[in-house]
Formats: structure tokens, C-alpha cells, sequence
DNA sequence: AATGAATGAGGGTTCATTCAT
DNA sequence: CATGAATGAACCCTCATTCAT
């Protein structure tokens, strides 16, 4: 019996993803307002009760699209390792940005639903997503205040700093899930992180 | 009659900017979709048929927001003049960011409404916002540009990293609307400006 | 204006009353769960966002028709008073049974309602209704209690007698409103306390 | 292959009878329509569509279970035999009312369904229990009549007495489901039928 | 015989919009 | 101009029933 109850299983987990997928899109083209019930299951291919059976609402799938989302995002940041023998920061920084950017850029229908999810702010979910950020953000922000105090950072309001390292990548995705072309992960990482540490200015004029 | 009539006009616009401030805090509270007319209503004080003699629907009342505040934010935004008498472009800069800054700060609800629309990314009005923000990455891009050609900005893909400042900018925003305390406009101006000309590190560090 | 006023809240009232009728009509035919909100409109003759007009809910609507029927009973059923002046008890309960009876009489749906409402045992309402009939039964029992005690009423069980008395009148009802003819108020009045009082035998075979 | 099939069919009976146990006591407890299949065959601990295997619909179950109790409680009323060698009257009615008394107080749930099925007043069973009463109700009627032309009963109106008397039987009963207590059932049935005789009044009082 | 995933009609409710007053 | 009662399409969700395995 092992083997029919897996292969069930396996056909539930399939159902409950092709679910997740056509929900997944609907909410980035449209809003999880204006995504209706009626057009995931129509995208899905399922009848409505079917729906219920793998959801128990409208917020529940858009929680687990989420809620898996962010998990994935959380598991390729990982905090930078100053130790003697590890890599060098530049690398694992570089590592980290090019695993969250190559996420991410494998679909794009999520990334819209993270950057902008048409969620009211004062939605539980909304709130989740905020707090996620908010958490990278004060990884950031601590990550300078440490960089601050061994003189490899310039002294800055730590915080803001961070929101706008933050802003940066967030814009730079943007950009990049809109432009069609396809590009090097690696390159454009380098690139992400080139301007938070320098900027745009060339370093000659800096200095004068 | 000539001086009743503009009367009449003065109170017709005065009814108009109470509907349209009733509207654009709910809208920011709570999204688009959530704020509902009866809310608008309740709040302006005014009949439900009212609404409608001074806006032709929910999505126009939203839109007549945005558009005047995106005119704003406009007006607000000054090509840098490179000419020999004027002002120091470093200064120009700072002038553009500070004005931008200080409307946006005046009016929370406002920028929390821009930067987080919680419009279906295919409406109308969602669209327009992105092609605002499109054209000022495009201004900076062309800004970098020119930057490149004169060896002041050093080489980079100017889309990318256009994409990236304005997006620091918008990062650094909605930290600034989310931290309760005040602060001084220029002063952070000038720390959003330096952030996008030379990043977070030490310029010594960089020489090496 | 007040004229203007009046007028309006009269025609509400109006509106409010022909949705009540509607709803309870059709409560009393196919009891709370299998009359729709479709039907109720439908027979009142109004749009479906009308209904949420005049009512929150469908519960709302059958709260207040319940509401309502158990009000007009309380305020019909008086306590005897056995003063020395005061009108014979006989003629009190004749007259509290007879208030109640023309009533309900006059209105068959309610009756029905109230005798066989199908809401289900932990509804709030339902319990609302038993806690009506208990009240009664109470007031019927704390009755029998006296009578004892002045040696009016034979020794018995109290509050299994006041069970009794009510579930006999509710079940002299149940047969007035099923049978179609028309009766003497007064009279069945008379018959249902007869029974009550005395019991089915002739009083002569009682003495022996 | 007999013992076999014979086996098998009391296996179906059992399970039979398991779901028609899960279902008569949520009936009870919530009544026909908040009653679902799915708690229905959870607390059978049977799959959903074996349900069916069973019962061709929910209505069907509902028909079961009470046409078997209108059976059971059919056998146990048996008309009073008035011929010279056979028990007294009052001793049969006591045994019949014993007998039913001691059948529903067994199976509380049973009695829920029966006093207060929250069926559609127009649904079939619904009338099935109606009829049921009535038929009982014309037993009793009879038998006053009979009663009246021997002199023994009072004139009245049979027809009301009866569904009085019936009433008074269904009060009592409601109330002793609800009493938690325990109590001896030929007792109880002798003051059901004392009051339905001789009322609640002492009888010297009736003689002034 | 038994299972439980799938179905879809129908439930109650909301809300942007209209229109007679 | 202003009002607010009226509208009805569309929403999310439930649940009795079916059917392939």
C-alpha cells in the first residue's frame, strides 16, 4: 500500500502546486484583490471546491506562495563570515547577492508579488512581508555599524543606510525583471554591489 | 453674477480638495482596493451621490491624487544646469533632492501612496506611476551618461544603476515616513546624495 | 423639512416591515436554513443589496421578527393579581390566555415560527426562544407553587407541571392554527385553562 | 457460501447501524442542516463515499432514523382494551406511557429529533413525524370521545383536548430530557396522566 | 466493498454606481 | 447642487453528491 499512498501523494502535491503556480501568477498580474477565485481555479484548470480542498481560503494560498517565498530568500542570506580562514567578505557577499538574485530571477511572477504586492498595508500578510525586510534591513544596518567601528566604513546614519542598500538592490531587480535580456548572475551582483560600496563617482575625484 | 459665480467655483474646489484629502488617507491607510467609497464619504462628510457629482468614479478620484502629486514631484525636479555661471551641480543636486524630499515629507500619506500603490499592476493609473519613475531613472541614466562621457562617473551600466539610485532614494523615503522623528531636509539630502555618489566604504580603502 | 423627514422614515419603516413579512412568511414555510435571502427578496420584491439595507444579515432579519413576537407576548401575559380588589383570578387567566391567543391567532407564521423555528439547538436565537418559553414556564411553576401552598393545587411537581400546562396550550395552538376554522377566542381560552385546571374526567368520578 | 454471506450481511448491518448512530446524535446536537456529512462520517470513522454505499442521501439517513423511532414508538402504544378480563384501563394507559417514557428517555438524542427536527417544515419527513403525531392525536381523540359517550370524560372538544393532551405529554418529556436527574418512570408516567386527567386544581374545589 | 479527490450549484454578503426626490 | 435609497454584478466559500481507483 506504501507504494499507491506515495504515488497519491505525489499526485496531491502536484495538484496543490499547479494550484500555487496559476494563483502565484494571477496575483502578480493582477493584485491579490483583483485575482479572483474564480480565475485561478479557471487557470488551474480545477473545479471551485477543488480549490477548498488544498486551501482553506483566498489568504491561505497567498500565504504559502508568500510564506514560501520568503523562506527561500531567507535560506541564501547568510550572514558574512570574518574569520581568518573563511573566504573573503567581498566574495561571500557576492555570493549571497547572485543566490537571492538567481532566485529570484527563475520567476518572475514572484519577485512582482514581493516588490509589490497589492496587499492593504494593514494586512497580516503585508505586515509579514515588512517584517522580512525589515529584518534584512537591520542585518544591513548592522553589518555597517560593525564595518563602522573597524574603519572599513565611512560613518553614516547606520539605519538609513541600510533602507537605502536595501532600496538599491530592490530597484535594481526591478530593473532587471522588466528588461528581457537575460545576463550574467555573477556580473550584475558585482555590479549591485559595486554601487552600494563606491557609488558612481570615480575614486580620483573623491579624493581632491 | 461674475462674482458669484467664482464663489460657486471656490466652494466647488474646496468640496473637490476635501473629498481628495478624505480619499488619499484612506487610501494610504488601508489600499485601494479596501478604502471604500462609504469610507470616503463618511469621512468627507458629504452623500454618497455627492462623491460622484465631483468624480466620475472610485479610479478617478485615485487618479486625480496621483496625478497632482506626480505633478508635483515634477515640478520639483530640475535638470542640473552644467552652464559656467551657475550654481555648483553638487548644490543643484542637493536642491532637487531636498525639494522632493520636503513635499513628500510634508504629506505622508502621499508618499506612502506612491511608493506603495496598491493598485492592480495592470491599471491604468499603476502604470502611470511606473512610467513616472521611469522617466526620472531615465533622467538620472542620461545624467550618468553624460556623467561617463565627461570622466566623472566611472564606467557602469547606466540603466542598471539608474535603477539602482532612484531606487536607494525610494529605500531611503520610506524609512524616513516609518521613523517617527524629524529631521533636517538638506541634512539628509545630502546623505542620500553621498550614499549614491560614493557608497558606503571608506575612500582610502578604495585607493589601495 | 421635518414634513420631508417624516415622510422618508415612514416609507423606510414601510420597506423595513415589507421585508420583515416576506422573511418571516417564508421562515415559517421552510424554516431559517432553506429560506434564501434569494427567496426573501424575491417575494419582497426588492434588489438583493436592498435587503442588507434594512439588515445585516439573514440572522439579523430573523432575530428581529423573533424579537418582536417575543415582545408582544411578554407585554401580553400579566401576572394574576390576587388582591382583594383586583379582578377574579379566573377571569385574568382567561384573559392573559385569550391576549396571547389572538395574538398568535392573528398571525399563523409567527406562531409557526415560534413553535417550530429550525434553527439549530446552539444557535443564539434558538437558545434566545427557550429561554422565553422557560421564563414562561417559571412564572407558570412559581404559580402552581402558591396554589400548593393555599391549597388550591394538589401536591405535584412543580416545574414538571409547568412543563405540562405550557406544552398543552403550545399543543391546543399547534391544532388552532392547523385547523382552519375560525373560533371564539374567549371560549377556546376557556377550554384550554379548563383542561389545565380540571383534566379530562367528570368531576363526579373524581370523588369517588 | 450461507455463512459466509450471512456474515457479511450482519457486518453491513453493523456499519449500518454505526452511521446511523454517528448521525442521529449530530442531528441531535445541531440539528438536520448544520448536522454535515463530513462530521457525520468522521464520527463514524468511515470514508465519504462509503456513506453512500449506505444511504442514497442525507435526507435518507434523516428517514431511518426516524422511521424507525416512530416504529418503536408505534409498538409501544397499543390501544387500551376495555373488555371485561383485561387490566384495568388505568393500569394499560400507565404501561403505555411507561413504555414509551422508558423507549425515548433511553436515547435522548432521539427525542431531540423528534420533539425539535430542524427539518423544512415541507420537507417529507418532516411531515412523516407530523403525521405520525396526528395519528396519535386521533387515537387520543377517539378514545375521549369514547370516554365522553360513556360518561366518563367531560364534554369537550376532542379534537383540541387531544392535541392538548398530547402537548402535555411532549412538554413534560422536553423537560424531563433537559432535567438531568434520574427519576422512576412509572411514577412519572402516573402524574403525566394524573394531570391530563385531573388537572392541576384539588378536586373539592371543583365541587363548590 | 471502500476510498477520498473532484465537482459545481448555490449560499450569504459587499460595494461601486445610479437616479428619483 | 445635494441627497441617500436602490441596484445587481461579483465576490468568497460550503457542502451534498459522484466516480475513478
Amino acid at each position: 500500500m506504501t507504494k499507491a499512498e506515495a504515488k497519491a501523494e505525489a499526485k496531491r502535491d502536484q495538484r496543490r502546486r499547479e494550484i500555487l503556480d496559476a494563483a502565484k501568477d494571477l496575483f502578480a498580474e493582477r493584485g491579490f484583490h483583483s485575482a479572483s477565485i474564480s480565475e485561478i481555479i479557471k487557470r488551474a484548470g480545477i473545479a471551485r471546491g477543488t480549490f477548498y480542498l488544498y486551501f482553506n481560503s483566498k489568504d491561505a494560498v497567498f500565504e504559502s506562495i508568500l510564506e514560501l517565498a520568503i523562506h527561500e530568500l531567507q535560506v541564501r542570506i547568510i550572514g558574512v563570515d570574518v574569520d581568518e580562514g573563511a573566504p573573503p567578505p567581498a566574495l561571500q557577499l557576492n555570493q549571497n547577492v547572485s543566490r537571492v538574485l538567481s532566485y529570484m530571477l527563475s520567476d518572475r511572477a514572484l519577485i512582482q508579488l514581493i516588490l509589490a504586492h497589492g496587499l492593504p498595508p494593514d494586512a497580516p500578510m503585508a505586515m509579514r512581508v515588512d517584517s522580512f525586510f525589515a529584518h534584512v534591513e537591520e542585518l544591513i544596518a548592522s553589518s555597517l555599524s560593525y564595518g563602522m567601528s573597524v574603519g572599513l566604513v565611512r560613518q553614516c546614519d547606520a539605519s538609513l543606510t541600510a533602507a537605502q542598500i536595501l532600496g538599491s538592490v530592490r530597484g535594481g531587480m526591478r530593473y532587471l525583471i522588466q528588461a528581457q535580456e537575460s545576463f550574467d548572475v555573477t556580473e550584475v551582483a558585482s555590479q549591485l554591489i559595486d554601487f552600494a560600496l563606491h557609488g558612481v563617482i570615480v575614486s580620483d575625484l573623491t579624493r581632491s
